[in-house]
DNA sequence: TTGAAAGCGTTACCAG
DNA sequence: CTGGTAACGCTTTCAA
């Protein structure tokens, strides 16, 4: 593969400097409305106006029209800082997720966020980038910025972060795991009984030699879920994983590439190999298809996720599909829920499915 | 192939209902530490505190020294909040993107994201679904969220917006699009040269029947770029491209499919698909397998973006590659740079690159 | 260098 | 149902 740069485009054109000073604070554009100035022209008190705004009951028809139609033609915008200082309630909620890269991550907080603008929330989001401490200063920053709930992805993290949120009352959820400690809401499923579910769909196949190109699973549950998962069922047949047949690796269809090569010069090859996700095991198709060795005939290759390519690989990859969209939705539901006091089930469980498609297949005779 | 869906998994699970009502206005957990608080323990005026916290010069040693002190052993969490009220500054910028499905907004978005943190401020998000009234809304809604600045996708949309930012002296920045209008910063790169010049690559190969699955164009310029691009090309060599020979189509590797099954039925096919994007490519490429017709020696492909998957598809994709992640962290910098009042080009152009790969190549003898 | 006090724009309590 | 008026927690003049 060639890969030709044709054109590098100029790095930085300067073709005109912005040199405009700030906004001095204290000094804003004339543009800003107030509720005071709106009072003044709809001739009532701010608190009126305040409730108009809010839709609160007991208001005049009268008086609600007069502040209606003031705050329209002063064209009105709220400041939700002033707002969120005044009432203890900011309508945003935080978000922390490893990486945006991960589409998994992305299509969650985008479900989570459509949820949220429908309910009339805004989204803060951070990245930890798969770092528990950053993750932790993530928590201590959004708390810090008044967010009202907010969305976690896994279970695992320094108790303090727990101590804190509860500390502080933040409501939040954990995503993408499915524990059953009470104290720790959490809409996702069982990372292990999937995993587990899958490797014993490839030993009904026959298998018997096992390989695994997992993720990295320091300070990732449910990398570490998927892989216990695995060694559920290969112990359960009273088979084990030996160390050499386990790679891991970072979600990267090049680190999916790298483990497979490693996997295929094992003492013992593996006849099925399975991926912690999709993305890994694209590359590991990659390689198989590099190495000369067809799937599923001689190999079979599973992914995790389901995710938008992998119905269209070659062959198509069997994996477990998540509905990432409805797990973020349903984190979002389920904070709005608790922020505005309504009950709300804590343990949310969505289901996750086996899909069973041409990667994979019996083992080749020996 | 077949799609076995395994096991359902139980949809959803109360195994506990979380009741607790939420924590009343007015009546905050004890937590809350105020710098009224640390200003009683360290002996000083609220003024010095707040001094001390934002390391303003003129403190004394020993000043510092008591308010650092008893800052950190009540557990001082500053109220983002209130800060923003009082300076008029919420150190909050703000981003609006069609959606995080696309993985070119995500790794921008990310991109973004960290340059932020690592000025110190935190990330709003908004999508706008492809949708410009949305897209009106959510300014307004981050506006008031009094957002310091804005990060926008594109450069089309209602002139009041444009008059509205202004008017709130909010900065922000067009990205993904390069425009000369020096009241309208961006960063990013001319769309429609990169697939002019796409275009030109095909017909220096000798190419002459083109065929084009765009994205949908309504409402995106990146998107018209782009198509505009082509039909430049083709125009200079006294071409065009017939109505039966352009698809428009959503971002999705289904839509690519499509795309390509519905130029395959055209009088005269096309020797060469350019696509509006890599999963549109992607698509065209599995059709075209499907088809039995072999890339490139009966039909090239092209896409656009040069995602992850772009070099591993079969054949690698040619496309022009764009910096996303750069895109993303230099309009960060820009925001940020205008934000403190610093001088940062208006027009920044990134380099995008043509990337040439196996899926195109001389189109077959007539 | 430090302190006192006046806001920032909104909400919510308390009277009427 | 409506109005006055304290907060909300912090920053930032203005004086000392």
């Amino acid at each position: 593969m060639r890969e030709t740069s044709a054109e590098e485009g100029r790095t930085t054109v300067a073709d005109a400097m912005d040199d405009a000073p700030r906004r001095r604070a204290r000094s804003r554009p004339p543009g800003r409305v107030t509720v005071a100035d709106v009072a003044r022209a709809a001739e009532v008190s701010t608190a009126s106006v305040s409730r108009v705004l809010n839709n609160h009951d007991r208001v005049g028809e009268a008086l609600r029209r007069r502040v209606m139609d003031a705050s329209e033609r002063l064209g009105y915008l709220p400041d939700a800082t002033a707002r969120a200082l005044a009432s203890d309630r900011s309508r945003t909620i935080g978000a922390i997720v490893p990486t945006l890269e991960n589409q998994s991550f992305a299509i969650c907080v985008d479900g989570l966020q459509r949820r949220l603008e429908a309910a009339g929330y805004t989204l803060l989001l951070a990245n930890s980038g798969y770092d528990p401490d950053k993750e932790s200063r993530a928590v201590k920053e959004l708390i810090g910025r008044g967010v009202d709930g907010l969305m976690l992805v896994g279970a695992l993290r320094d108790p303090k972060v727990y101590d804190l949120l509860r500390g502080k009352g933040v409501p939040f959820v954990n995503t993408l795991t499915l524990t059953d400690d009470v104290r720790r809401p959490c809409v996702g499923f069982d990372n292990r009984a999937a995993a587990r579910r899958l490797a014993d769909y490839l030993l009904d196949l026959g298998h018997r030699e096992f390989g695994v190109i997992a993720g990295v699973t320091r300070d990732n549950d449910r990398a570490m879920a998927r892989l216990a998962g695995v060694r559920d069922a290969l112990t359960a047949r009273g088979l084990a994983l030996p160390q050499e047949r386990l790679i891991e690796r970072p979600y990267k269809i090049g680190e999916g590439q790298y483990g497979l090569r490693a996997l295929l010069v094992c003492q013992r090859r593996p006849t099925a190999v399975v991926c912690g996700n999709d993305v890994l095991a694209f590359g590991a198709l990659i390689e198989a298809r590099a190495a000369g060795i067809s799937v599923p005939e001689q190999l079979s290759i599973t992914g995790f996720d389901d995710a938008d390519f992998a119905a269209h690989l070659n062959p198509p990859l069997t994996t477990v599909r998540v509905p990432l969209d409805d797990i973020g939705a349903r984190a979002g539901d389920f904070l709005v829920a608790r922020i505005e006091g309504r009950a709300a089930p804590v343990i949310n469980e969505v289901p996750s499915s086996l899909i069973v498609r041409g990667s994979t297949g019996v083992p080749p005779a020996p």
